[in-house]
DNA sequence: ATAGGGTTAG
């Protein structure tokens, strides 16, 4: 369209910039040029060619008008410095969005919702809120836009009291509430806002039936996923191609992958994702070969088809053909990403394949791929599995950023490799990095609450508390009566009276009948001279009737099964164990080994101290394995507590001493003593 | 005329 002479219709002028501006050919110039041939434009063509600069994202040129529309006199035009306003936030510059409407001399609500919806885009909770606050009417765009951000932001709480609170609803504060839900996967609370939205008699449209379809997916819901389909039909909306992808995606989300294929075989309406959804659903219901059919057929492929069968081989552990795939893509015109690599390269982990992992790793490094989060972690755990921890190293300090699984990668790799101090350093860093561990950090097998008994209690041992009682107010799940014991017994061992306090005290509450705790409790206030704290904890026990239950031990000799208590005598064998007693301090003493005279038992009253030092469970059957069980079996003990540590020290010299295989078994692991050391270094 | 909600593919 060519513009010549001046125009005299202001109306039809501003339209002229309006449609270059709404058409899908947005073009500043143009609208520029027609500025340029209009008599007198006015607040309405102002507006106009503020919305292109907006469309374009240019806040210099912007600020140039803004300027020239100061000076003309229509900056109280209030359509115009909505626009402006509008156009700030657009090009990112909130500071002269918020000038402008600070100053501005004619606010209406829109102002109001525009400067809002700037802070709502940017996501800035703290902002968005005071402007709200200010708002003398929350109008209904207003609050559907704050319900949107706070659900983005995690605050479910805020954003339903804000909702409640609202006197009138339409359809998109009810979406903003479904996805609201959604985004902080509290996938039932969507279905049932969509329920009591139709319960209400509120009109569906296509953004709501979307939110919803994705609930279904992540619920696994095919009945209800159903009658949300039926509901598309009926509004006669079912054909709207995001709509029938969603469908799609649910269908196969939910195994039932011939309902997606139906729609997909009766979609005029197919796109990109309708084709890439229906591959990645036959590959997620393990048809591998018909995903590949459909591939093979595709007209166009982009890099997601294409990482959708790479990584849909390497999840069915066909990693030959996983890299064979990638090598066939690498030939063709479209380009791997990221997403791409994580495949390849957890493929190369799965193969041990170090020539073709080091060859993508090159390429990555080659090719400028941002090492991220998950390829760098799949990177560390491919060359840990390799062997090749300096590898995994350098890629692991290279990382710009680093989650949990970046530091489980190195943490668990390390140990495996069988370096565990550093391990052990890793986790030590990962809690200054301010990274939470979770189950996975506490080694590949069987994670549970007993690991992170373990690690508070080897954080406890080694002085560090403070670390120790930090992780426990991180675990995931609740921790349990063994987690508190060795918190508990690191205060008493490191003196740290505060904390073995408030550790006893929550110990007493979650287990009142348990003898230990009470005793450990006691004796450290006994240990800082806190004799009022040690009567009323003894008082307490008296109280409960708590029993101070003897340790255990079983040994088995000439398949008999002897059981030994701590201050026990009544083993027909007493005698001869009582000599052998007193021989192995002999022959300890004389070796060195000092007697454990100053050692505080953790279980055992303070008046029984000196008499039952060497009558402790362990030491007994020790003793006892000696006499019966010949050389070279191992004496073999059965605890059903953690063993404790002046025995273990006892159980290492005796090994040496006498020559002796000892094993010992607590509740958690084997404690193998040859030679004078113990196996599990990293424990003790 | 200007302001609000969503999702689907690796």
């Amino acid at each position: 369209m060519v513009v010549s002479g001046f125009i005299k219709d202001t109306f039809a002028a501003s339209r002229l910039v309006k449609f270059s501006t709404d058409s899908r050919f947005i073009n500043v110039d143009y609208s520029h040029h027609i500025l340029l041939h209009i008599e007198n434009p006015n607040g309405f063509t102002w507006n106009a060619v503020m919305r292109a600069h907006l469309a374009c994202g240019s806040s210099r040129e912007g600020e140039e008008i803004h300027t020239h529309v100061l000076k003309l006199g229509f900056g109280s035009d209030v359509f115009v410095l909505n626009t402006m306003i509008n156009m700030y936030f657009v090009c990112g510059e909130m500071g002269n969005a918020r000038k402008l409407f600070e100053e501005g001399a004619v606010l209406d609500s829109v102002s109001w919702n525009s400067i809002l919806a700037g802070y709502v885009q940017m996501g800035d909770v703290e902002e968005a809120t005071l402007i709200f606050k200010r708002m003398e009417e929350k109008n209904l765009i207003a609050s559907n836009s704050m319900i949107a951000l706070l659900g983005k932001a995690g605050r479910v709480g805020n954003a339903c009291k804000l909702f409640d609170e609202m006197l009138v609803r339409d359809v998109v504060s009810w979406t903003a509430m479904v996805s609201c839900y959604e985004q902080n996967e509290m996938f039932e609370e969507a279905l049932v806002m969509f329920s009591r939205m139709n319960g209400e008699g509120v009109s569906v449209d296509e953004v709501v039936l979307v939110s919803v379809i994705s609930a279904c997916s992540n619920l696994l819901a095919v009945r209800e996923g159903k009658l949300i389909h039926g509901i598309c039909i009926r509004n006669g909306i079912e054909s709207y191609v995001n709509l029938h992808n969603a469908l799609i995606h649910m269908y196969s989300s939910c195994r039932e992958i011939n309902e997606s294929r139906k729609l997909f075989d009766s979609g005029q309406l197919l796109d990109q994702i309708s084709w890439n959804s229906m591959i990645s659903g036959y590959m997620k219901c393990g048809s591998i070969e018909e995903a590949r059919k459909l591939f093979d057929s595709m007209p166009e492929r982009d890099v997601v088809s294409w990482s959708a069968m790479i990584s849909g081989y390497a999840q069915h552990d066909r990693f030959v053909e996983t890299l064979e795939l990638f090598n066939e893509m690498q030939r063709g015109e479209v380009r791997p990403d990221e997403t791409t690599l994580v495949s390849v390269v957890s493929a190369c982990a799965h193969l041990v394949a170090l020539d073709q992992g080091k060859w993508t790793h090159a390429y990555i490094k080659k090719n400028n791929f941002e090492i991220n989060s998950v390829l760098g972690t799949t990177l560390i755990d491919m060359y840990m599995k390799c062997g090749c921890v300096e590898n995994a190293l350098e890629v692991f300090y290279g990382m710009k950023e680093r989650g949990v699984s970046s530091w489980n990668a190195i943490i668990v790799g390390l140990a495996v490799n069988g370096l565990v101090e550093e391990s052990l350093e890793k986790f030590s860093e990962m809690s200054n990095h301010g990274v939470a561990p979770n189950e996975i950090t506490f080694m590949g097998v069987e994670p549970n609450v007993k690991h992170y008994g373990c690690m508070v209690d080897l954080l406890g041992r080694a002085g560090l508390l403070e670390e120790a009682e930090e992780l426990i107010g991180t675990m995931p799940m609740a921790p349990d009566v063994a987690t508190w014991g060795a918190l508990l017994g690191a205060c008493k061992k490191h003196g740290d009276t505060k904390m073995g306090e408030r550790v006893g005290r929550t110990l007493i509450e979650l287990q009142p009948d348990h003898d230990g705790f009470h005793v450990l409790l006691s004796n450290i206030y006994a240990s800082k001279g806190m004799w009022e704290d040690v009567i009323e904890v003894r008082g307490i026990m008296r109280h409960q009737g708590v029993m101070k239950t003897p340790g255990c031990s079983l040994i088995e000799a000439d398949g008999v099964v002897h059981e030994f208590l701590a201050g026990d005598t009544a083993h027909p064998l007493m005698k001869d164990i009582d000599r052998m007693l007193d021989e192995v301090a002999v022959r300890l003493k004389m070796h060195g080994y000092a007697p454990a005279t100053n050692e505080v038992s953790l279980d055992i009253d303070e008046e029984e101290k000196e008499t039952s030092l060497y009558r402790h469970s362990e030491k007994l059957a020790i003793a006892f394995g000696i006499i019966s069980i010949k050389p070279p079996t191992p004496i073999r003990i059965m605890k059903n507590l953690r063993i404790c540590e002046d025995c273990h020290a006892a159980a290492k010299a005796i090994s040496k001493v006498f020559e002796r295989e000892i094993v010992v078994r607590d509740r958690h692991r084997f404690h193998h003593f040859r030679h004078g050391s113990c196996s599990c270094k990293d424990y003790w």
